[in-house]
RNA sequence: GGAGGAGUGCCCGAGUGGCUAAAGGGGACGGGCUGUAAACCCGUUGACUUCGGUCUACGUUGGUUCGAAUCCAACCUCCUCCA
């Protein structure tokens, strides 16, 4: 459909959010009358979405934006069961109380993206261990078994992947994509959802929901998938030097989260600013045309425009401001993540490789005594030469405080208590 | 239950008695080039170190040997085939 009547589906399509749909025509003519209400599911396997998930999270925000109703579904359920989808390996099995634990750090986020209420377009969250939980499982094999052909399970990519490469897959993961399913049919009949999204890798999960939805005698559901995200040159989206990009603010600061969209390759900025910020087209469009050194600007208006849709505009400009006197001006910026030291201690002099290994720059000594020999470490910004070096309150700059640096873009400030 | 096969560093994977902290690749980190990009080039990639070395490591536990990732035994885990 070159051009969707709906606003929601205008906004997903020039936006890039649209990977497959079941139906679009009827798609569109819900969400023009504000009838959609859809929902994304997420599992509750780490104690915070990372990155990966936010292009769903957008995708509910717009759906909000444009009249229709979002749905977040917390997998309180289906994490007991794991999802094999895209896995070679069988996830760890969590205990219950860390599948509580995760559900309560995942769902702080929506917050920042979503209103909740109990009016027609306000967002409501809900966790499937409501309903999963109490099934019985001859009642579940009569009413929902039934329904499903391992026939045609089997064929489904999450299976089939696994039995190819002639690696386990258990029955409990086996029965993941059944859960899943009913969980579609449970949110249509409690809720009147119509519509389920997600990444691309969902697609199977949601049509066997859909299809399951007909045999039980709902009304007509429907699937709208987003591409899994990939940076131009290949790699998975959301890992950094020191792990996954984590939404939530206490396993990853404002700081580092705008590092990581300014980090963006070139050729993704476009991409990006459609998917992880809210600016008008036009504006992205005056953004995409920029060139050489100036997609640096696109750059940081991508950063600062989806840290803000996260953390909020003052902290976005924060970070703004603490990376351009840190790379700009190569002065000390006041975001840097602060390690204090007990002045006592700094006075009667430590080692650099205690202070690098202290502020968590590096992970040992050897490794400090290894950057060093590279050149990778600085104090002040003047590169440590000698590994037996002391540093003591001599160092502190005018702003009592000493710069330590590990690469071009890792700093800590060290300061004296 | 029977018969085979496999378990090596972050990952993949070579290594079948000393020259092995363990080839090669990937990833990661640092340096160079640049624009805090990509691509490319170089270096590093167990810990501790007074830089002489020391210690810990090849599924687990024992054993043989001057010496074991490598040989032997038992155990654990996984895979394949048979019942």
């Amino acid at each position: 459909m070159a051009h969707p009547k709906s606003d929601f589906l205008q906004i997903l399509t020039e936006r890039g959010f649209i990977h497959q749909t079941s139906d679009l025509d009827a798609i569109d003519q819900l969400a023009a009358k504000g009838e959609i209400i859809a929902y994304v599911g997420y599992d509750c396997t780490a104690p915070s979405l990372h990155v990966g998930s936010l292009i769903s999270i957008m995708m509910l925000h717009w759906l909000q934006q444009t009249g229709n109703k979002p749905i977040t579904l917390m997998g309180g359920g289906t994490t007991r069961v794991g999802d094999p989808s895209g896995r070679d390996e069988t996830r760890r099995i969590l205990t219950l109380e860390k599948i509580e634990e995760h559900k309560t750090g995942i769902g702080k986020v929506f917050d920042r993206f979503l209103s909740f209420g109990d009016g027609k377009d306000d967002a409501l969250m809900v966790d499937n261990a409501d309903w999963l939980a109490p099934l019985n499982y001859i009642d579940f094999l009569r009413d929902v078994g039934k329904n499903f052909s391992v026939n045609r399970m089997l064929s489904m990519d999450s299976a089939k992947m696994r039995l190819d490469r002639e690696q386990e897959l258990s029955f409990i993961e086996f029965n993941y994509m059944l859960l899943q399913a009913y969980d579609y049919v449970e949110l249509a009949r409690r809720l009147g959802c119509n519509l389920q999204m997600g990444g691309s890798d969902q697609w199977g999960n949601i049509v066997t929901g859909m299809d399951l939805g007909r045999r039980m005698g709902t009304h007509q559901l429907h699937a709208l998938t987003c591409p899994l995200l990939t940076t131009a040159s290949g790699a998975k989206m959301g890992k950094t030097a020191s792990g996954a990009v984590w939404l939530n603010e206490d396993q990853l600061s404002a700081y580092d989260y705008w590092q990581y969209w300014r980090n963006t390759e070139d050729a993704d900025v476009g991409r990006f600013l459609k998917l992880f910020t809210t600016l008008p087209m036009d504006e992205i469009a005056r953004l995409e045309k920029l060139e050489g050194a100036d997609v640096n600007d696109a750059k940081k208006v991508l950063a600062t425009e989806a840290t803000a849709l996260l953390h909020g505009r003052g902290k976005a400009e924060a970070a703004a401001e603490t990376a351009r006197k840190t790379f700009e001006q190569g002065a000390v910026g006041d975001d840097l993540p602060v390690v204090e030291v007990a002045a006592a201690e700094l006075g009667a002099g430590i080692s650099v490789i205690l202070a690098f290994v202290t502020a968590g720059l590096v992970a040992s000594n050897s490794e400090a005594r290894r950057q060093i020999k590279g050149g990778g470490l600085k104090v002040n910004d003047k590169p440590v030469s000698d590994d037996k070096l002391k540093l003591d309150s001599s160092n502190l700059s005018d702003e009592n405080v000493i710069k330590l640096s590990m690469g071009k873009k890792k700093h800590v400030l060290l300061r004296p208590v």
